[in-house]
DNA sequence: TCGTTATGGTAGTATTACTATCGTTATTGA
DNA sequence: TCAATAACGATAGTAATACTACCATAACGA
């Protein structure tokens, strides 16, 4: 069977954690210690101890956690990109197209030994739970200018584009992807933790939110 | 003149900033401060220098800097809502005070002195930058028991209840409402630091974030 | 065999987020 | 007027965090 790797901008990390053992034993069990402590309680000294290594170690994969956290979403990002152009290839009606792309976007994930040291529903959690910690951040500039969010831009933009394909005269494309990408995660949020500020519930919020979100973008683009 | 000021939830401090005048000294260089060095470097202890008082002191107010950061959110969610009763009272026409709603919602600030204490042009600053960081945390189950989310539940409310009235039938009133008033603040973001995310520019970005979302709204209530 | 790469081990530092205790001053109400 | 109490300041101390620095060693390929 054919090992996959998806490949991630060089500037997300020291050295590639895809390219020895420890560096790999590092992303396994950061994705289970953020997902048990969340991002805050989360440390390297406990990350070292997990993997039966030392912190200084670690710092030599990672700059700090933060680009950890950065990493580990951009790689979900591309997974996400991945699967949507796998998905679609196949289908020719833009609006169909589009459709998919959307359920794979809200879909909710479970472990997948295509890609053995990622548990793709805890990420899908430290997603969910964590995410826009990567961006809101005072040094943001600083960072985005060195490329470390090119999968999240580029994700966007492969939706946008097909909704240019369906409708060109749709003035925001960009605004109603980017939009609808932290809706599909922050609705499963509130969902859990705050419902009253939505109509969804734990049990089916992935597919409710998967059909409300294809709504809220067909009526959107098709009423220009 | 008459002296305004909001009635906030009792658990979002330990004894209310409100009543003494190191408290309101406390909140106006709170904003100030966390607007400058961004949440994460700001502390108690810089605060306490910049107040000309002692950690200890504010600990008096405030249980943690996270609780601070609630206060100061949860203060301007309530405020808006007091905008939006305000401006929306005398329209009668429900579809006009949705409009109204969310223009209040999606417009820029500028320091206002009925409330000589806050800054509100900074204070959106924090909101844009740093309320998600509210409720995106380990222990959200627990304070959100405690009732410190009240003043953003209370404003989904108001709004998502003009949607019934103008559409009853429409199924996701208070989804819609929440996926807004996080996206209100999130493309002035994306405007400012990831404008690839969005079609938005930073000069004109409230403006047209108004437009967008009115228009979003809008085509989505009335297609069903 | 030599040099490089990968890792481990240890130590140390400034800062943070508190907690605890005590003393002083101002206010209040009996 | 006296006594209690609230409000605040001052100081000290602690465990944890987020690093940085430096040296040792094992493996491995040319």
């Amino acid at each position: 069977m054919a090992q996959l790797q998806l490949k991630l901008n060089d500037k997300l990390f020291q050295k590639d954690p895809q390219s020895t053992d420890l560096g790999m034993r590092i992303v396994e069990k950061s994705i289970e210690l953020i997902d048990n402590l969340g991002f805050e309680a989360f440390t390297f000294k406990k990350l070292s101890i997990e993997i039966e290594s030392t912190e200084a170690s670690i710092y030599r994969y990672f700059e700090n956690k933060h680009r950890l956290l950065i990493y580990l979403i951009s790689w979900y990002w591309s997974w996400t990109e991945y699967r949507i152009t796998f998905d679609t290839h196949a289908i020719d009606d833009p609006s169909a197209q589009l459709a998919k792309a959307l359920e794979v976007i809200c879909a909710k994930h479970s472990y997948d030994k295509t890609f053995p040291i990622v548990d793709e529903a805890a990420l899908q959690r430290i997603l969910i739970n964590e995410s826009d910690k990567t961006y809101l951040t005072k040094n943001i500039d600083e960072i985005n200018k060195e490329g470390v969010f090119k999968g999240y831009k580029s994700l966007c933009k492969l939706v946008a584009e097909m909704i240019k394909k369906i409708n060109p005269k749709f003035p925001y494309p960009y605004a109603l992807i980017s939009t609808i990408l932290e809706a599909s995660h922050q609705q499963v949020f509130f969902a859990h933790h705050l419902p009253a500020l939505t109509e969804f519930e734990r049990e089916d919020a992935f597919e409710k939110i998967s059909l409300f979100i294809k709504d809220l973008v067909f009526t959107a683009i098709n009423s220009k």
